[in-house]
DNA sequence: TTTTTAAATTAAAATAATTCTAAACCCCTT
DNA sequence: AAGGGGTTTAGAATTATTTTAATTTAAAAA
């Protein structure tokens, strides 16, 4: 017992296999405190700098994809140049509005895919990814 | 009637309201003649140099926005950093293999998706993207 | 506790993909 | 044949991300 103890946090990085440092303690707090999160490495570099964490954007940027190999995030591609965490790790899909960005869940359960062909030979299925795009309607 | 006769691709091109450039009219037929293709702008770009078209990387770009925007193809998100230009304007969904980069279409007619919520307010649907991620079966 | 060791952090440079710029070019109409 | 405006181009610029190499820090060993 070198600690007496130990937050949640620290044993949360520790179970990932990872050193629960300052900063990644620090993006950790951010990131999986509260409600579930969509951001940007930019984003979550900026707030913690608000937050008064001296943090590097390439630090952010390991962080991010050690959490997410870790699987305490993922990543969703909705664009080119346009990549989110989320720190929401049940099965779900996303709705993302072309126009402001915004990301919102939709629950995998909700979602019933049927008619999926086999995969091509030799590959075997890994996940399932639906974007459902949005735009205002205001529009025409 | 200025010209007696215009060749298929010249016409498609004019009909998308695109001058018929030596240049667009070489991609279109690299693109558009045979069956469907997936590819990356640094692809095209070194196939049209191998059939003897001298064509910047920028007029590659920029044709195939100019394509994706006049319907002519789609543009395809994987990864970040991996976008495919898609000839393929029939209304389908992705295979993808994350270990090779292929892609394989999948027929939306064969592909039921229910359950689908109400997009978020202000909001109607654009369109839906199903990308169904494969990796080697042998693994494991 | 101090020392040791390996991992983590950093600034800065490097890379990759894409876009911009401004000049040269060429398609089309007259 | 000539002119005008869209098009193409090389190269610089930009954006997002990764790498490098040196420094710092956490955890283990002494």
């Amino acid at each position: 017992m070198t600690t007496i103890r130990e937050g949640a946090y620290a044993a949360r990085l520790r179970a990932a296999g990872l050193r629960p440092t300052r900063q990644r303690l620090a993006l950790a707090k951010l990131l999986l405190a509260g409600p579930n999160r969509h951001v940007t490495a930019e984003q979550l570099h900026r707030e913690a700098e608000l937050n008064g964490l001296r943090v590097s954007l390439a630090t952010v940027y390991n962080t991010l994809h050690q959490f997410t190999e870790s699987q305490l995030m993922r990543e969703v591609v909705v664009e080119p140049g346009r990549v989110y965490f989320d720190t929401n790790m049940t099965p779900h899909h996303h709705f993302y509005n072309v126009a402001t960005g915004a990301l919102t869940d939709i629950d995998a359960d909700s979602l019933e895919i049927r008619g999926l062909p086999a995969p091509p030979d030799g590959t075997a299925v890994a996940s399932v990814d639906v974007i459902v795009r949005v735009s205002d309607e205001k529009r025409n």
